[in-house]
DNA sequence: GAGCACTGC
């Protein structure tokens, strides 16, 4: 009958047990995880779920895991990342479904799919992030007769007896291990760690393993494998003791390497180079993973190492102690959380804080690094009722702090993520009805501002990491000092470096300071005493000897890029290994932003006790990224900027030197968990004398397009006047303003016109949005939408070092003659028909990731397009539809070939050239659009495509005309508008001149 | 024939 039932569809009788069955499975899965996921904070586990055709959602499995005290990563609910799996059954799936480099190698692991109603086994794997638990099944046990329902192994006499090849004929005593199969053994203990395997591995299973070692995810140490070198294979245990004839002993750590291999031969880890013989991020991981725990020897030990060694006594920078005297390093903290909010210093000042914001409208909070401001400052506003009237809203700059900080308050509130405190990012909104406090980026803010202009749903803003000044605050701050003359009940709170306080009270019409003193910890700040010739091998060196001869504590290096980062691994790797085995290991953490958070939060994750860990980083790691364990900062420093050139519409990277409020933000870095030192490479007088006490904010640096758009579109039309806190370069609000006129998104008059509406729409250039737009005049918005989500994501070409010749090739593939967008748009056709498939990326050279990341962008502008019902439709097969689009928004990047070689811009005559990836390096058209200028060894062209110039013409009247060929004038020509000509027709047929205005 | 940081909507 419930069979009969179940087939008759939704919302039946049967469909409702089935589904409670399996939700009642779930939550036995649950349990089963319980134990694992205790830190659930720190479970980089990826699920994804598929709960069969009953259509039980990842939503569920979501509840019932948190029923248990475990999260799932909330945006594979949001996403609803489910896996479809046509049979009946539980099916979770491990997958690094926003895994980069590292990840998706997990995301390939192949998953097994069962069908429960046949009894066969449920199958869970979970990776924890302390590496420790490597995965589970479960069993589903009849009540009455306490037989297996879901038989992990239906045992048998003959699984019970010994095995045909047994174990004991080698002398090991049979029955010590269980004959239990499959690729995770169940634990009889609900909640003990689950068993190692003890069988051979499969093939692709033992791939899968290589995989998660590899990417760090595992430590080997807790699930050893075991690296025969003569083979270059992977074993298990049990193979390996087949290999050797021997008994393992699993808590001892063992090798195996050549003839005559014996027990202390047998490595649980292995550290490689690729055969070019540079360290890969991979190969940097697993060094991680390395087998002993050595004894810390004293410091005296280790300095005389240190001598011994070939470290000598002139290649040591040496340090002068500026201020700062001798702590403790190496304290962890070890306390509840309660505790720790009490321990932070703002707790002491509640009452003051509280009392101040009810008597100050705008407040500026001074509060170094660990005060507690970001987390504690909310939640007593909470408390002391300010959510009664709105809610509290907190700003982060970046998007990974407002989502761990909510997560971290969330927890101290004692609530779910999402209810009474919540977050909200772009592609990402972790809010509901309840939420009384909010964290979001700074830019989601003035996209809410840009909605409701008064903020109707706040009681109090707090603006924190303003002293970062990224154009977003710097907007907010204007629009935000003259909402709280509007709105008295609305409560500003800006938090500052000391630096700029007295500034931002200034602004915020002489407000009062609130400061939280002193930081968590004392770092003792290091100068050299002579400025370093070489800072990529001082700080090498320093690294080394921090190593050598400090107290326990991670370090944190900082350089500017990824190829430096990359070095400096290479040259620490080396260098660790010329001291041979006797010295502590030294854990090489590499970061890279196109690491995916969760991998990045683990590498920031204190190293296990007894170890050391060197963190590598730009200054992606000197900003809100709460980082513990570190108590060593090394800072050459330099940074790489951005700096934008008005004039030639050019974006350009300079390296130069920090700021002195970046200094002082690394040096704070190595006092959060306990007192630390910062190692600066230069020296205190380049400190005092040459570096500028704050960064340029970057509405000074920044092309204005976006900013001046949406502030026209929020009704600000006098941007001259408008009160900054730093008012941006006179010219580059003028040339924002130009270009805006030239897109339509202006009249004469500089007012918003209804095109110009419709462009601020959209979270994107406004040249972009002017191509999307004019795509849906021209029948092409499809391609057009996808076109613009590649050309914003970047990077969509993998080019490994030691494969550029096949990486190139497989790239080739994709060219398109008409030029660049059209082979990203190839790229991601062929890529949805391939049903976004990960493995035909990794063929394919391409990044999944950035893949992954176009389909989010896409999709929130398709949203978009429907909320304006703008229509969506597709070119076909016509690209001069598309190749009119690109012209429409980007007709000021046209260049022609010059005879005398390279092409020139025809809005400013520059000399540019095609970059040698794009599809057209050796077609060299006539006529080409480019999406930018990067200027490395030249000025390149990147994204290009032939176009006609007549386009230029049609789609552009404001920025070119046709000129009457017999009155063009003297003066004209020597303007070095040279007239140009189709290459169609006839030449002199007719002209194209660039408008002046 | 090249490579170059970060953030954000």
């Amino acid at each position: 009958m419930a069979a009969a039932a179940a087939t008759t569809g939704a919302g039946t009788v049967g469909e409702g047990m089935r589904r409670l069955t399996q939700l009642s499975l779930v939550s036995k899965v649950c349990s089963e995880l319980e134990a694992h996921l205790r830190v659930a904070d720190r479970v980089l586990a990826e699920f994804v779920v598929d709960l069969g055709r009953a259509s039980a959602s990842a939503a569920d499995f979501a509840d019932a895991l948190r029923d248990h005290g475990a999260e799932l990563p909330d945006y594979l609910v949001r996403r609803g990342r489910v896996t479809r799996v046509a049979d009946a059954g539980c099916f979770v799936r491990l997958g690094g479904a926003r895994g980069r480099e590292g990840l998706v190698h997990v995301s390939q692991m192949p998953a097994r799919r069962v069908d429960v109603t046949r009894g066969q086994e449920v199958f869970v794997k979970v990776v924890s992030l302390d590496g420790a638990k490597l995965g589970l099944s479960m069993r589903d046990v009849d009540q009455d007769t306490g037989r297996d329902l879901l038989p992990f192994r239906r045992r048998s006499a003959e699984d019970d007896a010994p095995r045909a090849n047994p174990p004991a004929d080698r002398g090991r005593a049979a029955g010590k291990r269980k004959g239990v199969s499959g690729i995770f053994v169940p634990d009889d203990d609900v909640g003990s760690a689950p068993r190692r395997p003890t069988r051979r591995m499969s093939s692709p299973e033992r791939w899968e393993m290589k995989q998660l070692i590899a990417s760090g995810v595992l430590d080997a140490k807790d699930y050893p494998c075991f690296f025969d070198y003569d083979d270059d294979e992977m074993l298990y245990q049990e193979e390996a003791e087949d290999e050797l004839d021997i008994e393992l002993n699993e808590d001892e750590p063992t090798f195996l390497r050549g003839e005559g291999r014996s027990k202390a031969d047998l490595s649980p880890v292995r550290i490689s180079k690729n055969p070019e013989g540079s360290m890969s991020h991979a190969a940097a991981l697993q060094s991680a993973l390395v087998k002993e725990r050595h004894d810390i020897r004293t410091q005296e030990q280790r300095g005389m190492e240190l001598m011994g060694t070939r470290l000598t006594a002139q290649s040591v920078p040496e340090w002068k102690v500026t201020y700062g005297k001798d702590g403790t390093y190496g304290q962890r903290s070890r306390l509840s959380i309660q505790e720790q909010r009490e321990s932070l210093p703002i707790f002491r000042l509640k009452k003051e804080l509280i009392n101040a914001v009810h008597d100050n409208q705008a407040l500026v909070v001074i509060g170094e690094t660990g005060s507690g401001k970001t987390t504690q400052v909310t939640q007593y506003l909470a408390e002391a009722g300010y959510t009664t009237t709105g809610k509290i809203v907190c700003t982060q700059p970046r998007r990974v702090a407002a989502e761990s900080i909510a997560k971290r308050v969330a927890e101290e509130f004692g609530c779910r993520l999402g209810e009474e405190v919540g977050y909200s990012i772009r592609f990402d909104d972790r809010t509901g009805p309840e939420t009384l406090i909010k964290y979001m980026t700074d830019g989601m803010l003035l996209r809410e501002i840009l909605m409701d202009g008064d903020l109707s749903s706040y009681s109090v803003v707090m603006l924190d990491e303003a002293h970062e000044r990224t154009i977003y605050t710097d907007i907010l701050f204007g629009l935000l000092k003259k909402l709280i003359r509007q709105r008295n009940d609305l409560k500003l709170i800006v938090t500052s470096a000391t630096l700029d306080a007295e500034k931002f009270s200034g602004y915020f019409f002489d407000c009062n300071i609130f400061t939280i003193p002193g930081r968590t910890f004392p770092v003792e700040i290091l100068h050299t005493k002579q400025p370093e010739s070489d800072y990529m091998d001082a700080a090498l060196i320093t690294v080394l000897q921090i190593h050598l001869t400090e107290p326990e504590g991670d370090i944190l290096l900082f350089l500017t890029g990824q190829e430096e980062i990359e070095h400096a691994c290479e040259k620490l790797h080396e260098r660790m290994k010329a001291f041979g085995g006797d010295i502590p290991e030294l854990i090489i953490c590499p970061v890279f932003s196109a690491l995916p958070i969760e991998v990045q939060s683990k590498i920031f994750e204190p190293a296990p006790p007894g170890k050391r860990k060197v963190v590598v980083a730009t200054n992606i790691a000197e900003a809100s990224i709460t980082i513990d364990g570190i108590y060593y900062v090394v800072d050459p420093g330099f940074a790489k900027l951005n700096v934008y050139n008005p004039k030639l519409g050019l974006d350009s990277l300079v390296i130069t030197p920090i700021s002195q409020a970046s200094a002082k933000q690394r040096a704070g870095r190595a006092g959060r968990t306990g007192p630390g030192k910062c190692y600066r490479l230069y020296t205190e007088s380049a400190y005092c004398n040459e570096m500028s006490p704050t960064t340029t904010p970057e509405i000074q640096r920044a092309n204005l397009g976006w900013m001046v758009l949406n502030m026209k579109a929020m009704g600000i039309n006098d941007l001259l006047n408008f009160d900054f806190m730093d008012p941006p370069a006179r010219q580059a609000l003028i040339s924002a303003t130009e270009q805006l006129y030239s897109l339509g998104a202006l009249d004469g008059e500089g007012l918003l016109t209804r095109l110009g509406r419709k462009m601020a729409e959209f979270p994107q250039e406004p040249p972009l949005s002017k191509m999307l737009l004019a795509s849906v005049d021209l029948g092409c918005s499809d391609e057009i939408l996808t076109i613009i989500a590649m050309i914003q994501t970047g990077n969509i070409f993998h080019r490994p070092r030691e494969k550029q010749a096949q990486a190139d090739g497989k790239r080739s593939n994709f060219f398109q003659p008409e030029g660049d967008h059209l082979t990203l748009l190839t790229v991601y056709e062929t890529w949805k028909a391939k049903g976004f498939s990960g493995p035909w990326c990794v063929e394919n050279f391409v990044q999944v990731n950035s893949l992954r990341r176009a389909q989010d962008v896409r999709k929130q502008l398709l949203e978009i397009m429907d909320k304006y019902k703008l229509d969506v439709g597709s070119a076909g097969n016509n690209p001069v539809k598309i190749g009119k689009a690109l012209a429409a928004g980007f007709f000021f990047h046209a260049a022609r070939k010059d005879p005398n070689g390279g092409y020139r811009t025809l809005a400013d005559h520059q000399q540019v050239y095609i970059h040698p990836s794009s599809a057209l390096f050796h077609q060299q058209p006539q006529w080409v659009i480019y999406h930018e200028i990067v200027m490395t060894t030249k000025e390149y062209m990147r994204e290009v495509t032939a176009v006609d110039p007549r386009w230029l013409v049609e789609l552009a009247p404001r920025f070119y005309r046709s000129v009457d060929p017999t009155k063009i004038n003297k003066r004209k020509r020597q303007e070095r508008i040279e007239p140009l000509y189709d290459r169609y027709s006839e030449p002199n047929s007719w002209r194209l001149s660039k408008r002046r205005w």
